[in-house]
DNA sequence: AGTCCACAGGAAGGGCAGGCGA
DNA sequence: TCGCCTGCCCTTCCTGTGGACT
């Protein structure tokens, strides 16, 4: 048989017809001119930040709302709106907008009021600075920069679970230093419950005003799904059902528009490359694929201990269908340590760790007591068992295990 | 009602790497 | 080179906890 070189594969490939017209239009980055079913979100926000276009400084805002439900679409669009009059009539207004989930970027104090900093052009490394210091150069950047600042700190929730509620009770004192600026502070969170959180001081300095977006339901989901159907796929080359899948799939994980278009766009490459119109079967196949990748990003990222801990309960769990106890782990895992020549850490910091794989959905770790028996963590897979023995053997490939 | 277990999880601090200015 | 600052990962020490057992 003659293989088929690279180069042939590549020629038919740009002969053939893509199912594709702007691929685009499913991914992230896709700015569409319109948003539906958030005309009041927009409208709202609006009238919050229009005072800025004055010269007068808006008051805070807190946005709410499950994730996939538009909230950064909405505040990037009307801040564009903002953005694109202030410079039309020569407004000194600037908006920032930094992602507190971005780790390495803006997830520590510092690391925000550096960023900040950079934006108006002040050169701060990355660490070795007093946070005071930071502190000074934003405040004199800002000032001598004359302009009204709006700060949009999306997924605010996770910078003050991991820092503190302080550097935003600092954010807003900051205006009192100001002669010539102000900053106002657009936050973004998925927990609705983030500011009864928050101490009463900085509640107060803070919430001035809220904006709350309900999730989409899956009517809502399909509409947009269409909208964005049309202008990624050419004619005829998908199913009417297969945008009402995707968006029934997305409806039952609370309304997430995000999810909906990831499903479509993941479900026209299958068939893409199965040289397929677009079917339900592919929502399928996307469905699982997009939970896999999902899993396998979070595996990729997780520390050497992590991997190792993570390890340990799939081997405990894999041959049984009663749950582990974090006891065995650690005795689970201080064996593969040993038995490997790594370092073992101590039962505290293994607890966090449980903890931390809970939060990420890789384990379901549940206090429960076991009476005279102690207090303890029940752990169950937070995955597929045959996906998880998977993942197990290339662990154990990746980290040279015995 | 008191005891006991097996932890959970908070607080404090150590050690390290990276960066700055003197 | 040194002292000082940061973030990060980790340990040690400690108190708190829920329910079975006595």
């Amino acid at each position: 048989m003659i293989q088929k070189s690279a180069f042939d594969f590549f020629e038919e490939y740009l002969e053939k017809k893509s199912l594709f017209k702007n691929a685009d239009a499913l991914t992230l980055k896709f700015n569409p001119e319109s948003i539906s079913y958030r005309d009041q979100e927009v409208n709202l926000l609006a009238q919050i930040l229009a005072p800025a276009l004055k010269n007068i400084k808006p008051s805070n805002v807190f946005i709410y709302g499950k994730p996939g439900t538009g909230k950064t679409l909405v505040v990037k669009n009307v801040l564009n709106s903002m953005e694109q009059i202030s410079t039309q009539r020569n407004i000194q207004l600037k908006s920032i907008y930094l992602n507190c989930k971005l780790q390495n970027v803006a997830d520590t104090e510092y690391r925000i009021l550096a960023q900040l900093a950079r934006e108006f052009g002040r050169d701060i490394p990355s660490t070795g600075l007093p946070t005071n210091e930071v502190y000074n150069e934003f405040n004199s950047a800002l000032d001598a920069s004359a302009k009204l600042v709006i700060l949009i700190l999306d997924e605010i929730d996770v910078l003050v679970n991991k820092c503190g509620d302080n550097i935003l009770y600092n954010l807003t004192r900051i205006n009192e230093s100001l002669k010539n600026s102000s900053i106002a502070i657009v936050g973004i969170s998925n927990d609705i419950n983030f500011k009864n959180n928050l101490e009463p001081r900085v509640k107060s300095s803070l919430g001035e005003e809220e904006v709350i977006f309900s999730p989409y339901d899956a009517v809502q989901l399909k509409e947009i799904l269409d909208q964005r159907a049309i202008l990624a796929f050419n004619e005829n080359s998908y199913d009417e059902l297969v945008v009402a899948k995707c968006a029934a799939y997305a409806a039952q994980q609370h309304g997430d528009a995000r999810r909906a278009i990831a499903l479509l766009r993941v479900a026209g490459e299958l068939a893409e490359r199965s040289n397929k119109t677009l079917t339900e079967e592919f929502v399928d196949l996307a469905e699982k694929q997009l939970e896999k990748d999902t899993v396998m990003e979070v595996i990729k990222n997780l520390t050497l201990q992590s991997k190792m801990v993570f390890y340990s309960i799939i081997s405990i769990l894999k041959n049984r269908v009663t749950p582990a106890f974090t006891g065995e782990i650690f005795e689970s895992y201080k064996k593969l340590c040993s038995k490997n020549g790594i370092d073992c850490l101590t039962q505290r910091r293994l607890s966090d760790l449980i903890g931390e794989l809970d939060s990420l959905g890789m384990i379901n770790a549940d206090i429960i007591s076991k009476g005279r028996y102690g207090r303890t963590r029940e752990i169950n897979l937070g995955i597929d068992k045959d996906y998880a023995n998977k993942i197990s053997i290339s662990l154990c490939e990746d980290l040279d295990l015995k």
